[in-house]
DNA sequence: CTGAAAGCGCTAACAA
DNA sequence: TTGTTAGCGCTTTCAG
């Protein structure tokens, strides 16, 4: 058995109070001589706190859960590491889990890191869950990453998707694309997605091109399916007016079309252009390195840590929910011509 | 206040002890109808058990914590997945936790996990926290993951370094390559870094091959650092005897020396070919695609996780420790010629 | 088949 | 400055 703190008590002389504020470090009013012997005691011992107990009593962890749609996505793992340095700056412990794009798991996980009873939740939600959450949210203060659901008021930060994407079609309009194709996952509960097929449409319609129904291709990032959309948009096959450039909505997405166009012999820029939502690290390796509207990942992470933390710590705990939009930029490499 | 065991056994007219028996599923011997009525009082009340305090009583948490090297690295995302899907299907919580290659995290990581009172722990250890990791190992079941310490009997699962580096030389030597130079991170404490460095050197002896010193080269992943050791080895400036072949001891070190060669404008295979150990799931997107030692990282987490499982389930807990070697296997892209 | 009671290891009034 | 005491919410003998 593990040495508890009633052996540590015993063994100092002292009552197990004492030893609990020793250890919460109360040691302002408290005699040098019991305060030096429990500290011996306890170094002797090798005593290390009950967490479980002492969560129990306080009702506190010092911890808090994150939630994150994919973890081999490159985009959910600079995420965490923004969360993890804010949190760990504040004391707090993370727990990790990995959603897998899969609502069910996530809900598992949103009950498992509540009846943990972690003092907070970040979350990069499948968008299916929302019930669950908000209703979680009414006694564990949860902020929302990368995709919103604004019916329940909750923290969240994001990007401007809508700037984004604006940025993106303007610069494929600039370098002489007029027919701009998108490629997406499937974006039912998925805010961002939708978000930028939105400002796909309105950026077309701004500099007068015409949207094209066939032309917005919803997909998994399956590699059969994506050949064939290919196959059927820009093979050999595809008719004359077929689209110059594809613009993908995030980097899953990208690295797929990437890899596929590859594999069929289609060479990008030279007989259609690139252009990706979503950095990431080896962007530029690639052959030929691909042109992306970039988030500010890492800082995202951080913000939403910290957001999290000062509710953690508000005093009257009914702040109204915010919102923090950050700017993505575009970041030119070779996939889009010169 | 949530609500509690107490508030579930008066509105269904049971005691507490009841309850606990109906959530801890041993209906067998249990009134029907009691057991319906507490059912509909759960369902009613929403009731959640308090996992804590479950946990305290029971000194079980249900929990494995797993701590990797380094969570923006492809390799440590797999195996992740790997021990992920094997923990869940086995009913277990996975809390995940990323050391980023630092002892000091890495020590803080073990001992937040061991006060949680996680029922074990996976770890891709730094190597730097041996006695820790043995101590804890005590009371709490430890797998090792990809990085071995001997020293302390610990149950680990990794790859076969010798084997790899040997197909790694072996195929480069088939190609031609006489001259063949190794990157590798610094290896003080990791096992695999080491065993790759011998087995190179083991290589080329085999191969009637000089092992050259000024070849071997133990740097950072910092850009600058490997900008200077690139030109040194094969930039303008080099000898004329300088190597036509560099093997790259981890993916992190490969992708770092393929990015810098295309900056310093050196082409691969042309100029230099480039073989690393690890393959990632976009090596093949790079250009030129790169010729790799693959590790079945997936099968190393399911084993692990798996191993884990088996210890946590044991009624006599004294078994050896175990150690799982993995086979690795080369894959031929474009990165060291035809 | 069910209940009473003790206790997991800690904290926090309240007393002294 | 320190000790006493009563729990936190659950499980688990032991009785019945």
């Amino acid at each position: 058995m593990s040495v508890t703190i009633a052996e540590v008590a015993r063994r100092s002389g002292v009552s197990k109070s004492t030893v609990s504020r020793y250890l919460n470090g109360l040691y302002d009013h408290m005699g040098a001589d019991t305060r030096d012997r429990i500290a011996q005691v306890i170094a002797e011992l090798d005593y290390r706190p009950n967490t479980l107990a002492r969560s129990l009593k306080q009702k506190r962890t010092h911890t808090v859960g994150a939630i994150v749609a994919n973890i081999l996505n490159p985009f959910s793992t600079s995420i965490i590491r923004g969360i993890e340095d804010t949190l760990q700056e504040a004391g707090f412990n993370l727990i990790l889990c990995n959603a897998d794009d899969d609502p069910a798991k996530e809900r598992d996980y949103v009950n498992m890191l509540a009846d943990k009873q972690v003092d907070g939740l970040i979350i990069n939600t499948t968008g299916c869950n929302n019930d669950l959450i908000a209703q979680v949210n009414q006694h564990t203060p949860i902020v929302l990453i990368d995709r919103k659901v604004p019916e329940i008021g909750i923290d969240t930060v994001t990007v401007d998707s809508a700037s984004g994407v604006r940025q993106a079609i303007d610069h494929m309009v600039r370098l002489g694309h007029r027919r701009i194709a998108m490629f997406t996952l499937p974006y039912d509960h998925v805010s961002p997605r939708l978000e930028r097929v939105q400002a796909y449409q309105a950026a077309l319609a701004d500099h007068g091109l015409p949207f094209r129904e066939d032309w917005l291709i919803r997909t998994g990032i399956e590699e059969t399916e994506i050949i064939a959309k290919l196959q059927e948009l820009v093979g050999v096959g595809a008719r004359d007016d077929k689209p110059t450039g594809i613009f993908c909505a995030n980097n899953l997405i990208t690295m797929s079309v990437v890899r596929v166009l590859k594999k069929l012999g289609i060479t990008v820029p030279a007989e259609v252009s690139v252009l990706g939502f979503d950095d990431w690290d080896w962007a530029e390796l690639i052959d030929p390195p691909v042109t992306v509207i970039a988030q500010p990942v890492y800082a995202m992470g951080n913000k939403a840590a910290s957001m999290l933390i000062k509710r953690l710590k508000a005093v009257r705990p009914s702040q109204k929910p915010a919102t923090v939009m950050f700017e993505p930029e575009l970041i030119k490499r070779k996939s889009c011509g010169e």
